[in-house]
DNA sequence: TTGAAAGCGCTAACAA
DNA sequence: TTGTTAGCGCTTTCAA
């Protein structure tokens, strides 16, 4: 790379004296204030793009305490969540909302251990505004490291209520994953479906899982615990479930699964057995990721969610408590976390 | 969440008074300088969990001119590259380097046009020490931008060369995309073929393309041009380049097709057509993505290179670059950008 | 409409 | 081993 020999990063300094007026002038340029005698800013931009000159953000976030950056934190072993479709959705959502208030969206990753200390150090050093945070797992410390660092934060997904705690203490936004539940399942029972089963995913761990089996409960009162088995949001797991439910209950005639992976399984199990969707079994899926839910055989009915629009509600939800914080300062005023659950709708297609 | 009513975050000075000693030292107690009584380091470190303290970034920085933070710049549209297993490796290798040296890595994304600018603004503000580039379009404005902003930086892949220059303005880490191509070529022809032809990637616009393109042709000095056929990297662009030559030249022996995706796509086809793969045609990928190569029918023989070795190599060379920054501040000196090919080699499954 | 001056929170000489 | 003193490059009163 052509290194020029140190030639110092020009200053507000540098461009004030070049123009022959005062740093608090070229500033009040850079910042785009009106009281500014036209000529002035013409003469000052010119001398800034002549010297290249970009303002140091860190002189500026010191005393502004403003960076105009937000971490999105995504929490995964491995990383599978970044080779997940439904992430890369919410994503765009995110970054889109953001760069609509001119906010940089800077990705974060924690697999390994070590990498809490680190992103704690980030995220409190003040090299962000804000942060949207994934965590996956239960029992997860990052909730704990944002209250201690105190920035506002938004998370993805109903968090688990820790003991003791009556009411979540950080913003969150989820699908409503319980309602979706609802809808899928009282389809199946419009149908006239008597033994209705359910794949349900991990939810032990996770409050989605927890939340779409509740949904189909909700609906059935009093199914037989026999018609509900328990997967890991995977497609060979939904397979196995199936094939469980169907030696089981061979009787069952419809089966509401809690994501589009594992109801592909499903169906392939289903297939497998000879037995035809939906004339013997209707199926209904959950999530509605477009190329799964599309390209099954037959195409699958399933539970929609918003997903590019629950990004952005996120980064709409985390403006609006960097912005409250800055109202803080002065009004000392306390607030609980408005959060947002986003309403889902069935998409019919031919597996029920 | 608990807003507490702004609790002026406690600075290097509360630290210092409260534990009876000057910010000079609290200040090196915090950057582990050696000469400081252990009895004081050990008041301070109480001190400062009593209080919360965290240092300020911006203000360290603002002296240090060091952020400890690096971004990783990923430009694709609609984020392709996301979904990639190659990138998600290579970034993880990345990752760990920088975590290695203590620093964070940061990804940012480069979508849409707009995002140019603040990208930009945000990599010249001095957020981050240094980038690490991932260019995939030709012609891309991210070299301009990184020259124009004088970040040390390292490029993911061998950028094309701009006209009118001899040498690489960029450091950057690539596979050794022609000598791989060549150990394909040459051991499909040591298995006595002699109808080899090859289906390239789109070496119009990818280096990476061009360069497996030419180490066919290193191979292969007289190659027919009908034994050629271009695709686009897809699975289905592999499978139609496939079926092309097959009908051009239905003699092929042999084909070494430019990436595991292309290949899986082109053995279906072979499949489809009858042809038994290797007993009539054999078949060398390129890339060794294991996901990929070990699930066809028959498993590939591909080239392999070590991704998360690459991703190490380019932060390794990042802080090379950056200390170099460092030095260079005193001495002046200047140097050629320091590129390095990783050697590839080949691995034998089934296919050939 | 402009400028002077103070200060954001930290590090880094230099003295002690 | 510790403290004192200058800044780093910017924004922001306050005066002019």
């Amino acid at each position: 790379m052509t290194q020029r020999p140190t030639p110092r990063r020009p200053t507000l300094e540098d461009v004030a004296r070049r123009s022959g007026v005062s740093k608090s002038t070229v500033s009040r340029v850079i910042n785009d204030e009106p009281k500014v005698r036209a000529e002035v800013v013409d003469r000052v931009r010119e001398v800034i793009t002549e010297l290249g000159y970009v303002p140091n953000q860190a002189a500026r976030q010191l005393v502004t305490h403003r960076t105009n950056a937000v971490a999105v934190v995504a929490t995964e072993p491995d990383n599978r969540l970044f080779l997940d479709p439904f992430f890369d959705c919410l994503l765009r959502g995110i970054r889109r909302e953001l760069a609509r208030h001119g906010a940089q969206a800077v990705l974060l990753f924690l697999d390994e251990p070590d990498d809490y200390a680190r992103v704690a150090d980030y995220l409190g050093g003040g090299h962000v505004d804000g942060a949207v945070l994934f965590s996956l797992r239960p029992g997860d410390r990052l909730h704990e490291m944002i209250e201690r660092i105190g920035l506002p934060a938004v998370f993805g997904g109903r968090p688990l209520l820790r003991a003791g705690d009556t009411v979540h203490r950080h913003a969150y936004v989820d699908g409503d994953n319980r309602g979706g539940a609802r809808q899928a399942v009282r389809h199946l029972v419009s149908l006239g479906r008597k033994r209705v089963a359910t794949v349900t995913g991990p939810h032990d761990q996770e409050t989605s899982a927890a939340d779409r089996l509740a949904g189909y409960r909700d609906v059935l009162l009093d199914a037989p615990p026999e018609l509900t088995e328990r997967a890991d949001y995977t497609r060979q797991g939904g397979a196995d479930a199936m094939a469980a439910l169907l030696d089981r209950c061979p009787d069952l005639d419809a089966v509401f699964v809690a994501s589009d992976l594992m109801a592909s399984g499903a169906l392939q199990t289903l297939r497998a057995r000879g037995r035809r969707v939906p004339e013997d079994v209707a199926v209904v899926g959950f999530d509605d990721l477009t190329d799964i839910a599309e390209s099954t055989d037959p195409p699958l009915t399933t539970v929609h969610q918003d997903v590019e629009g629950m990004g952005r509600l996120m980064a709409r939800l985390l403006f609006d408590r960097t912005e409250r914080a800055d109202r803080t300062d002065r009004t000392g005023r306390t607030e609980a976390p408005p959060s947002v659950v986003v309403p889902t709708r069935l998409v019919l297609r031919d597996s029920a």
